[in-house]
DNA sequence: TCGGTATATTACTAAGTGGCTATATTGCTG
DNA sequence: CAGCAATATAGCCACTTAGTAATATACCGA
């Protein structure tokens, strides 16, 4: 599991990073704010951060004795484009479902 | 990890599962099939299949003795709905640069 | 310089994962 | 029914992961 997708999907398959992540969207956060809403140690907060920065999801500047954390979206970005491979044939699926809607519609048929 | 959204992200950080999953967006396939293209030993393609049919992106059939894989496009889309949450942030930083490049356009500035 | 606050590191444990070989199951087909 | 093809299960191993408590580091303010 060496490749960027497979770390990016890792990072994200955790509620608690995941709530991490939604939260940076909002803006910059420390370490602190970020593991506020969790009933977690300190270190285990830290090493989820760990894992989000490694994974490149979130970059960390410095101030005093804060480590604030900000969204990276570049990986994001990368996992939405394999997603779109997908999104298509979901669409598709919805087209079929529309199309099967409209047809009922209008004939009357109800199976 | 117990979530739905972990599960799925879980089952999609593995290259493997995910070419698995690539395969079958262009159709069903059985299990020898989607294993072929892996140097990897019968069990192991048997195990990866059934992540993924645990988490609910494929499901099965049965014909003889051959057990088809589909997509199944639901988890799919509940990942991309998660997957909105940056989405906004991603494109609003793209308007920025695009903001950016049509003022230095008109301005003819270079900086 | 000392104490306090923010964060990281170390060392440990329990549980999960991905791979293997060997074996079992299931259902055609001859 | 015998044998083969497709797939699943069991048992094992090495490695990773998520958590913990204890300790270390870094920086601010009095």
């Amino acid at each position: 599991m060496t490749d960027q997708l497979s770390l990016t999907l890792a990072a994200l398959a955790d509620p608690t990073r995941r709530a991490m992540l939604l939260r940076l969207a909002a803006g910059a956060a420390t370490v602190t704010e970020l593991g506020a809403p969790f009933a977690l140690s300190q270190p285990a907060i830290s090493k989820h951060i760990k894992v989000l920065e490694t994974a490149g999801l979130i970059s960390r500047s410095r101030a005093a004795q804060f480590r604030p954390c900000i969204l990276e979206t570049a990986k994001l970005a990368e996992l939405d484009s394999f997603m779109a491979h997908f999104r298509a044939i979901t669409e598709g699926q919805l087209d079929q479902l529309e199309t099967y809607l409209a047809q009922i519609q209008s004939t009357g048929e109800t199976k």
